[in-house]
DNA sequence: TCACTTTTTCTACATTTTAGAATACGCTTC
DNA sequence: GAAGCGTATTCTAAAATGTAGAAAAAGTGA
């Protein structure tokens, strides 16, 4: 089962789409969640992630006009994508009905 | 921050309310999720969340007309309601629009 | 008493996370 | 053209967490 930063990296990824690489990444979950993550606490499950088929990793060879070491972007694969639509799945039974949640989700009434 | 195994426990707990044991809440989790947990790799984290002050436990002393070793029953305590609030909320804002998602959500068209 | 069922506890090992230091690269400035 | 600065990635060691499964505990029934 995917760890939940493992989750959390995917989604992200998603999100940034053709901006996603190590420091957006991590910039994004630290916003997103109010936690201090650590660097190479993302840079670490990327490469990963990457091993196990949940991701393409590609050097940014575009623009080289900026500061700085050159970008590793990321993107999903078709895996990942599978990956998370059953843990979508697996999250909605888990907290369905589930106090509060009731207002952003439709047909539960409790 | 929670692990993902830590967090459906608590849901677990929350969930099977006055029926919340390790063998019960392991079972739940094996049948949501699909996936093989170890017992031990339940009971572990039980004890952890009891100590951090998510859970309270207590020993089963009514109706011992049943076999075998007696339960120890757990309940959410007000600490591990709020931190599953946040947690609700981050999580809607991580997997907000994702693919499939919206079938079950309101007010997102994409 | 012995075997059986349900449940918890324990142990050893593997994996993942945390924290932060080290390294890389390309501008800019002196 | 060397030194410093900002953006990024890579590496390392220690701590925390998860996996797998064996062992133990307690009551029941043969």
């Amino acid at each position: 089962m995917l760890t939940k930063l493992e989750e959390f990296i995917l989604l992200s990824v998603w999100r940034l789409g053709e901006n996603a690489y190590g420091a957006t990444i991590f910039r994004y979950i630290c916003d997103t969640t109010g936690k201090n993550l650590s660097l190479g606490g993302v840079y670490f499950p990327l490469e990963r992630l990457t091993h196990q088929g949940y991701l393409r990793s590609y050097m940014g060879i575009t623009t080289p006009e900026r500061k700085g070491l050159s970008r590793r972007y990321y993107k999903l694969t078709p895996k990942a994508t599978a990956a998370l639509e059953e843990l979508r799945r697996i999250n909605e039974t888990m907290w369905a009905g589930f106090p509060d949640w009731a207002a952003s989700v439709q047909s539960i009434s409790k």
